[in-house]
DNA sequence: ATGGCGCGGGGTCCGCGA
């Protein structure tokens, strides 16, 4: 089983690069971030893939697609009625989380916005047994865990995404029992997800790790490999997400 | 590619992203 997350950056402007990933690299569920369309909007992606869509106008939104068929599946936390960050599924035996965190700010509404987020998901992990239950939580979590996940510790020092309750946050899923399975091939390797648009940051190899996937123990005895696709963010045409797409394979 | 941001809304700029 083969499993994708992407921050796409509008999937209306990626179309062409996502239905190639899915086609170069035999993907079998994909979970998107920043697809920037309403439900309505969302475009036919693949015939064979079924997509649970939550987004709106403009901004944010997520999207699993599968080409397993989906068991059940959940869009937006329990109640919520904010911006559109969240899809749950469960497919081939995995619930698979797919989250876009909001990116926050230097302790302002919007850090507190993104502290509220992760509240709700740790609320809503209270539903899974972490030692028994096959859990995949994916996306954009706007979080650069250590000083492997950025590309100049000092500048990035003090910084939205590496501030140290940010930094907190990620360390507390594996507190409760995830595994960061990038980390885990790139052990003590800097490896990224993200570079700006601005300054030429792909070229000068200035990028962030805000992309994750985390698996508790029962999925990670499956686990076979992650591939992070480097190559697709740093062609000019067609014109690529700010974000990589990261690929993880499992025994399933 | 010898350089350097891209997206959507209703636009010929603005707000946003990180």
């Amino acid at each position: 089983m083969r499993i994708c997350t992407f921050n796409v950056n509008s999937i209306r402007s990626r179309l062409e690069i996502v239905q190639n990933l899915l086609k170069d690299y035999d993907i079998d569920v994909i979970c998107m971030q920043e697809i920037k369309v309403d439900n309505e909007n969302f475009p036919l992606i693949d015939g064979e893939y079924q997509c649970i869509i939550h987004g709106q106008k403009r901004l944010h939104g997520v999207a699993t697609c599968s080409r397993y068929p989906i068991d059940e599946y959940q869009n937006g936390f329990d109640g919520e009625v904010s911006e559109p960050r969240f899809v749950y599924t469960l497919i081939n035996g995995v619930h698979i989380i797919n989250i876009y965190a909001p990116l926050g700010d230097n302790y302002g509404e919007r850090f507190e916005y993104k502290m509220y987020f992760y509240d709700k998901l740790f609320e809503y992990l209270k539903k899974f047994d972490l030692n028994k239950d096959k859990v995949l939580i994916c996306g954009d979590f706007n979080i650069s865990h250590t000083e492997l996940d950025v590309w100049d510790e000092e500048i990035w020092q003090g910084e939205v995404t590496h501030l140290p309750e940010e930094r907190a946050i990620l360390s507390k899923f594996l507190d409760i029992g995830f595994i960061d399975v990038i980390r885990e091939k790139f052990k003590n390797e800097k490896v990224f997800t993200f570079y700006d648009y601005r300054g030429a940051a792909v070229y000068k190899n200035e990028g962030l790790r805000l992309d994750y996937i985390l698996v508790t123990k029962p999925l990670f005895e499956k686990f076979k490999d992650v591939e992070i696709l480097t190559q697709i963010r740093r062609k000019r045409k067609p014109t690529p997400s700010d974000h990589v797409p990261v690929i993880a394979e499992f025994d399933l």
